[in-house]
DNA sequence: GTCTATATGGCGATAGAC
DNA sequence: GTCTATCGCCATATAGAC
């Protein structure tokens, strides 16, 4: 079913989903992008008329493996804690399958803000939406003094932060032993969830009597 | 003192700074770190020899900066609760001030690792050494689940990665609105604070009879 | 040390045969 | 649809006058 019979178009958007996220928009070529697919650089100019738009349907598609997962786990029908641990679980492998997909959205959307609105725009994207479902089963659970955006924000950071630092913390604090680090983001998925629901949990407010 | 008569060699190294983490590597131009300098392309290489030996000098001032700033504070005589916290208010502060720093160095790092081996070669910077003080006032602090070093990248990737993932956060979360996050950048400093003592504290075993 | 002018190569993109 | 050949440009790097 799949192989040697995907169409060319294909085979162009892997190779190209290959080079650009390893190697950025800059320091992509479009002539390795043809070797890795196995065809002519002409026909990439073909199918897509140029590297901009090549690299605009990576982009997207990169991106929206990076970003909405969050809203899919997060709104099943669940308490909150359980969403939370299934979030974490599950975007750390996310991540630990894509490598380079974090430093590669980073680094674009740093040089390139301009792409977003784009995206924002075309997509029709609107994350606020997911978050409100969160935000009720927020409100009334933490203090004032945490804010809901903190806490997705550390959440994030602490799956996201390890994979794209991956080759500066692998060398400071592995001796740059690679299957160690791996065996440390496994580990790490408990880790990040005791942490983040212990230190939630401090911060919960008994809901003031709650059906009074 | 400064102004105009600093050396043409600082200038330089100045203006290559600003495009280098503005841009990266492959996305930088030498004509455009001329023009920045305000001298001539051709200087360039005379005063250093290509555009990559240039390059290495910025990331490893970048480098410099990012990196061990985290030592300096943590060797301080201070418990560790201020400790924690002194990091962190200075190191959000630090990334405010250089807001492209960490794209930079996480883009550069993931597309040429080799870059660290010869980084900590040349410096002989050993970031373990200075761990081990902290790790003194972990032990029996923190239970065995609490690994220091996920501990350690919780709090980096806390700090970091707001900063990092800005323009994506600052569109998604506050409606592109700059002066809200730079408001929730810092407001964020005591978000983090109390995050991570509570979780600090949840995951802390009694020193055992302390004394005894 | 600093400039202008130029060499040299590589890249994205197109023309045109099959 | 797919290829070969080539155009036109731009980037790094160097030569050489001042």
């Amino acid at each position: 079913m799949k192989g040697k019979d995907q169409g060319t178009e294909q085979k162009i958007l892997e190779a190209a989903r290959k080079v650009f996220v390893r190697k950025g928009f800059d320091g992509a070529r479009m002539q390795e992008i043809a070797d890795e697919a196995g065809i002519n650089k002409a026909l990439l100019h073909y199918y897509f008329r140029s590297k901009e738009r090549l690299f605009q349907m990576i982009f997207e598609q990169a991106f929206a493996q990076f970003v909405p997962a969050l809203g899919r786990i997060l709104s099943r029908d669940v308490s909150l804690e359980e969403k939370v641990s299934a979030f974490i679980d599950q975007y750390i492998d996310l991540l630990m399958e894509n490598p380079y997909l974090p430093s590669f959205i980073l680094a674009e959307i740093s040089r390139d803000p301009e792409r977003l609105s784009e995206l924002f725009l075309s997509t029709g994207l609107n994350p606020m939406e997911r978050l409100a479902t969160m935000e009720g089963q927020l409100k009334g659970t933490l203090s004032e003094r945490a804010d809901i955006r903190h806490f997705i924000i550390n959440i994030l950071a602490m799956c996201i932060f390890p994979i794209a630092a991956r080759p500066l913390l692998q060398r400071m604090l592995f001796e740059n032993d690679h299957q160690a680090f791996n065996l440390f983001l496994s580990e790490r998925k408990e880790a990040v969830k005791t942490f983040t629901l212990a230190g939630m949990r401090a911060l919960t407010i008994p809901a003031p009597e709650d059906k009074a």
